[in-house]
DNA sequence: CCAGTTTATATAGCAAGCTATATATTATTG
DNA sequence: CAATAATATATAGCTTGCTATATAAACTGG
């Protein structure tokens, strides 16, 4: 039985990901704003001053990503690495006036980017592809 | 209104075909095969000869990341690159022996890497998600 | 207290995605 | 037919993801 590409969960996911990527990339080009950055500024939006190791377990991406990441974000002027005083190995990672100031613009770029892949979807659509999405996501991490 | 990022379909699709692409990946490496690569045999394995243009067609990725997929793919000895005698321009793709005989295994891994993630999906919930994924990338086409 | 382990971060090297641009060939049109 | 436009592919340069490995600091058990 051969294999469809359109019937395959996986090969869905990774067009549909990186039409999410484009498009958001798009609308939040005009903030010169990488969608990585933008993830790790919803992390640090949320709670400023977190640790490297911290950002790895909420956004779920390997350390070697993240401080690759991180490091752009701060030749960018978004993030300042600061010494931790209790731990000579870590750092906390903080927000500059400039990342601050992109989270309104940023958010709404995002709301609007979701808005347009799902616009013919109803409520309870919405909330049925959200839901499947996490058990899908929860089963991998299981796996 | 705060942006919460478990409930951003966008941010929910990135992190699923990174588990995705992570799982294949893992299930294809005995098969020495990277996923990208796996993609583009999937057309090839349909439909042996096509051009370069063609591949993107399908594919749906931009003719500059083609192009370097198949070099690697070269590399790797999985196609050829063979001159088209009626366009001195364009190039028929086509697959070696070794590429040929990586259809069942590679397919095989593929199907049990969506199985486990819709380990715990019924089959109409199957039919559910993919339906919705596919209506989000017509979406996202269109926009 | 110190040898060994664990933890936090960084670096090297690769794949795959993108945009922008270059080059060659074919098609079209005045 | 020559000039121009369109098409097919390649290359440069960047981001983001990964694995594997290195380094430094902090813990811990004997």
């Amino acid at each position: 039985m051969a294999f469809q590409k359109e019937r395959s969960a996986g090969y869905l996911a990774n067009q549909m990901a990186r039409l999410f990527a484009k498009g958001l990339h798009e609308r939040i080009r005009p903030l010169e704003l990488a969608p990585a950055q933008f993830m790790t500024l919803l992390a640090l939006w949320d709670e400023d001053g977190l640790a490297q190791s911290e950002l790895v377990r909420r956004l779920d991406v390997e350390q070697a990503t993240m401080a690759n990441t991180l490091t752009r974000m701060e030749r960018d002027g978004l993030i300042e690495r600061r010494a931790n005083p209790d731990d000579g190995r870590s750092q906390a990672i903080h927000l500059t006036p400039r990342a601050k100031a992109l989270r309104d613009p940023a958010t709404n770029a995002a709301r609007a980017q979701n808005e347009a892949a799902l616009a013919d979807f109803s409520e309870e659509e919405r909330e049925t592809f959200l839901a499947l999405m996490r058990r899908a996501i929860a089963a991998m991490h299981k796996d």
